[in-house]
DNA sequence: CGACAACTTGACGGGCGTCAACCGGAGTGG
DNA sequence: CCACTCCGGTTGACGCCCGTCAAGTTGTCG
């Protein structure tokens, strides 16, 4: 099955399992869905009594405020478990919907308890992976509290493509957009005007190249400079 | 050992904990230690063997740009572990600091590691704190991202006296500020100077009243209404 | 009483929001 | 195959919120 198999290999790489470990995930009852673009999988304020696994396609979290105002705090790719606090948390406290076509498989959260439960290493993994969630949250807050508009977006772009190249999806440079402007706006505090003209601006200083959405990094070393991108608050490295 | 006394109770409260668990938790081998003001107790880049309890006084957690501007991610409260994904994530990837002269315990990873292997309800309880944790910096990139001065000012105030409320310091409307309102401005993604008008603001508008560092809140609907405050986030019930 | 940190206030400018119009491509239906 | 629609991207004009700079005030600690 193609979505355990990505999870074990994650969760391999988060805390090392051993053979019981990997055989006990394999063997989590799932429910797969595929999920059109666009799609709220989980709304603030359910009580879910599931997590949900993404394992193709692109997804978001977001919040909203009481003005109507929209504010992404995370963008995920495949492999990524959604909603993690679930397991602990039961309140959505977020939204969790798609970016683009997507499938997703649902594991129910006792499941999960019971093997973090029967199986430490399991849980020192989830445990650790949502620990790094947090470190990316704690980074887009200096994100949009403390970078201009220009700095903003190239991080967002560095972050985005670095996870992506973490998981051996797309090539090191070129790589698609999966998400609107209006998009990157949210997940930036910016709107989609200013984020138009801040792909321009960066295009104009030769950092990326556009056309439609699939965005060339012609200089990666001024991107991540303009972005003061620093990848070890993703602790990739084990 | 007041530290320890308050660690069990924040941990019980956050998942039922046994008496041989309560018990395992008052034998942890502590290092206490007076910190003064304004300390740095983590440096970003560090590898940390030991995390941070904080039982007397206040203090935050921040991150530094390349160009010297700095961000608070959080502000913590007598009771708080200041820098839990330690246990797992060696590496520091922010500073932590005092605001106020405090009063820290000092526990080593590892045993913090055995202990929640050892005692999954500890383990549960710490891991159930680093997701509140998470959902607070999820919070706060909505804050800074998506609301203006006045909102990121109201809700700031907001969030923090319900955490001082929810340990039992201070009485309902009446509190200090222990930190200062350029502490403020890195918080919020503001300057000081445009704190203090905003602070000014929203005296002139009736939701708080003023006098040196402390703050009386004449009329908590109202500052909540303007700052977008629903405290469901901080997930205090059980 | 001097020194220093923090707060306060005003003048000015710029980055980004707002509004509005237009463009371009993809899907849809006749 | 072509019109129509719709969504997303693009561009310009204008204005405001908040940053910057700078000076002054208050309070506290020695």
């Amino acid at each position: 099955m193609m979505a355990l198999e990505r999870l074990v290999g994650k969760l391999d790489r988060l805390s090392p399992l051993s053979p019981e470990d990997k055989s006990a995930l394999m063997a989590l009852p799932l429910e797969i869905e595929r999920v059109p673009r666009r799609k709220r999988l989980v709304r603030e304020g359910e009580i879910p009594d599931r997590c949900c696994l993404l394992f193709a396609g692109y997804a978001c979290r977001s919040k909203l405020g009481s003005n109507g105002a929209r504010q992404i705090v995370s963008f995920h790719i495949p492999g990524d478990i959604l909603d993690i606090q679930h397991i602990l948390l039961p309140r959505a406290d977020h939204d969790v919907q798609t970016i683009t076509e997507a499938e997703v498989a649902w594991i129910r959260r006792a499941e999960l308890i019971r093997l973090s439960k029967d199986h430490p290493a399991i849980g020192h993994a989830l445990w650790r992976d949502s620990l790094i969630d947090a470190s990316i949250f704690r980074e887009w807050v200096m994100n949009v509290g403390r970078r201009d508009a220009r700095s903003r977006i190239a991080h967002m772009l560095c972050e985005f493509t670095a996870r992506c190249e973490a998981i051996g999806l797309g090539n090191a440079d070129m790589f698609d957009l999966p998400m609107t402007q209006e998009e990157i706006g949210d997940a930036t505090g910016l709107t989609s005007v200013h984020v138009n003209r801040t792909l321009k601006t960066l295009e104009h200083q030769g950092a990326i190249r556009r056309s439609g959405r699939s965005v060339l990094i012609t200089d990666g070393r001024l991107l991540r400079s303009i972005g003061d991108f620093d990848a070890s608050y993703l602790h990739q490295a084990a």
